[in-house]
DNA sequence: CCAGCCGATGAGAACGGGTATCATTATCGC
DNA sequence: GCGATAATGATACCCGTTCTCATCGGCTGG
């Protein structure tokens, strides 16, 4: 990139463009967001700005994410607890997927060449046009399968 | 097996052998859910049971539907609309995956031997106890991929 | 076969994440 | 600054799912 942007400037301008307007709520939002690598849910967003002293409502950060999924700036992640997650689409070097701990709730991400490669592989040969894909693990994570002594 | 049982039998059977009673309302949507090879949500279930005549409640159908998933008779299938699908764990040669039409809805299932290879080699080499693995495949169908002229 | 116990059932209320509405606020071009 | 208009925040609403509770009905001891 020419620019040595972070992802929450580029998310920015970008918005900006399409509407020719800012706001707070939106900075706030997509600033907060670019600071996560991992998948967010938009209460979390919410309660955290507000837990400082941020004036913003739940519908802005909705309106937020809602553009910026749009724009394919973030990766919606649902991990099959009826929440809806986000996270800053920074390009294949970053794509990864989820491990889930039924226990504890825990959220581990992990990336896997081979997968990708059987994803790939399967999408091609598919009569589909695939553009997405979503892979969740899900089990007892290290803290939560040692033996409850 | 020795017993030619079909899925619907075996899932009545053990559900009964765990509170020592039986129901109607549990065996109309167990024999539905047997003839589904693919996932179908609650609502659908309760849905064609009352159209044919039932008078299933809808907390019936969640309640065995829960019942089947506590003794893993049914995988739980999230396809990320917020409405959780089940279809009848039939055990490993009908293990498969879901892609979805992002258009139309439309839920086509696929198997994919060297998927499920990458998957196993990923969850034995983590630190986690995995227990199951979730793939969708998001995109456009055959029919939806269509050159809209 | 009958009575009675207790799980199963169905109607509807409650819940919760997400969306829609709407009056107000704040930004941008002038 | 001024006006047009998008952005915002409070809140009502939607809908899938869960909870509650009075009733029903299958099972067991007699």
């Amino acid at each position: 990139m020419v620019h040595a942007e972070t992802w929450a400037e580029l998310a920015l301008e970008r918005l900006r463009r399409e509407s020719g307007r800012s706001g707070t709520a939106r900075r706030e939002v997509v600033e907060l967001l670019g600071r996560h690598d991992c998948c967010v849910s938009a209460l979390e967003l919410h309660d955290a700005l507000r837990a400082r002293g941020s004036r913003v409502g739940i519908a802005s950060v909705y309106r937020t994410l809602e553009g910026l999924d749009r724009s394919g700036l973030v990766e919606r992640v649902d991990l099959g607890d009826g929440i809806a997650r986000f996270e800053p689409a920074r390009g294949d070097e970053h794509h990864h997927h989820h491990f889930l701990c039924d226990d504890c709730g825990k959220v581990e991400p992990f990336a896997d060449p081979a997968l990708e490669a059987a994803l790939e592989r399967l999408a091609g040969g598919s009569g589909f046009a695939v553009d997405a894909h979503d892979v969740v693990l899900r089990g007892a994570c290290g803290d939560c399968r040692a033996p409850v002594t």
